[in-house]
DNA sequence: CAAATCGTTCCGGAAACCGGAATGGTGAGC
DNA sequence: GCTCACCATTCCGGTTTCCGGAACGATTTG
């Protein structure tokens, strides 16, 4: 199952707890996870369980985020919870991301105007990644959430991503991938391919017609960065049973106001490059 | 000698963030805490400026931190800001941290005092998130959970965090969102928004009165926080039938109060030196 | 008082981290 | 068009940290 593959993304921790860490700090997240998503203290041995981790390995973890503050022990020390700077950190993290709620606004507002599910990507890699995404009321959709990842060829963002680089550039990131069949409609031809990119940077936009999931219909627009490339997109995706192509391409217009008003928000949450940078002397 | 307990004389110049990290894996969550501190992105030498750290070192973090979808990167690349999962574990770290808390018995007992629900919410994205609510005992009520969000426009709490952000910030979740109407009393008109937020500011407290949903009453003050912006209110609501704006007002000296004593939790779970440890002596 | 359970400590082998130096890429200045 | 300056990225050997089975102590249960 190729497509199967490529979606995998984000934890899904369910049940099945996957302590998936590829790095021991990976992990020590993947712990503060556990311990976020559930409203109750936890013990070590409950940790145990849920993690099927080592106990001497999640003692040390415990002890390690217990002596920077990011974890508490409850009572008589035998539970841990969340710890203050974790709090702490949280509210900051939500309170100073008003970049990200201003984004969340647009694609909200968009799929209020066309009615579809929308999201907004960017390229990673040699992958699109969904950063965000706002789905439509209507009752029959198709599952998609952020943080998964497509490939470049076969999506409607990808191919504007595709489209807006040096030839030299777009080389090296297909040399690498072969171009799988996703579906009968994927283009796996690099001559196809390279035709239908043209057109995309001719017309400016692109569409995915069923190339990556059967049924599956996307419009995609580059959100234009104040210089040079662009590392983000917005797209429409939607049934084709509601959605044909031509009647994608009367979205268009609603499209490209929510890329030039995305393209605005960017433009806002720039470093300032004046006098200093980073360093505030709070 | 072990190379951490010679720390050498403090570095001048100003107070370059301390990049406290008695692990590295510590040091990971210092990192985090320097971009989730403020509205913007980072470049890498940015962060190297604002955390003394070297490139190469910053560089592999930041990778890994990507990598695991803690962070992301933006624009062409150049620019890091936050990712999907660490919103998502901030989100689930404020909403399951509360019913074991003191915070929790506070709402509570003013819920006692005024007879009706009560609620903590914070800020995250652009919207109110509800942190914790407790129920009045009267049969008539709203029935509204934990979890649930609210636009800012339309909601008393909402109105208060958009009192206390700077003009910029404001605009920038404003300027995007269509003030959508819920009711007929409904803000939808940027002017009158700001004038009332304006009168928010000099009041110290927000109404909404069927701003929402029709009959119903609300009225939030802020959680002060030690220093800086907060991202906590604590609110009454209940429907017009039993609570009038009138009567409302004669609840603000029992939630103000209780804005205090939550407001001595937060100062109290973060006593003294906090983050840091030993340093300060100098 | 004995058995069971849970938290904690030990420690040698293995893996991850560190950061100076070198390399690649881009944009400004001549 | 070329050079220079600046920033991001990669290399790599030395060092630190992490890992987790086994043993130990503390506390609860019967």
């Amino acid at each position: 199952m190729p497509y199967h593959a490529a979606m995998q993304a984000v934890p899904t921790s369910a049940h099945a707890l996957e302590m998936n860490g590829d790095t021991p700090t990976l992990r020590l997240f993947a712990l503060l996870e556990v311990i976020a998503s559930k409203d109750q203290y936890f013990s070590l041995q409950g940790l145990a369980d849920a993690t099927a981790l080592p106990k001497p390995t999640l003692h040390r973890m415990l002890q390690q985020l217990e002596s920077a503050s990011l974890l508490e022990r409850s009572g008589d020390g035998r539970l841990y919870g969340t710890g203050v700077r974790l709090r702490r950190l949280a509210e900051n993290l939500l309170l100073n991301d008003t970049a990200h709620g201003a984004r969340h606004a647009v694609l909200r507002q968009l799929v209020n105007e066309v009615g579809e599910s929308c999201n907004l990507t960017a390229l990673s890699g040699s992958e699109v990644i969904y950063l965000d995404r706002v789905e439509t009321p209507a009752p029959l959709r198709f599952y998609l959430h952020p943080g998964s990842r497509v490939p470049l060829h076969c999506s409607a963002s990808g191919k504007v991503f595709l489209a807006q680089m040096g030839p030299a550039q777009r080389q090296r990131l297909l040399a690498h991938a072969p171009l799988e069949a996703y579906t009968p409609k994927t283009l796996t031809d690099t001559a196809a391919l390279e035709a239908e990119i043209r057109a995309v940077k001719r017309q400016g936009f692109a569409l995915d017609n069923e190339e990556f999931l059967p049924g599956l219909l996307c419009v995609a627009v580059l959100v234009p960065a104040r210089s040079g490339r662009s590392n983000l997109c917005v797209a429409v995706q939607a049934p084709l049973m509601r959605l044909t192509a031509d009647k994608a391409l009367a979205l268009l217009p609603a499209l490209q106001r929510a890329a030039q008003a995305l393209s605005a928000i960017e433009a806002d949450t720039q470093p300032e490059t004046g006098p200093q940078r980073g360093a505030d002397a709070a």
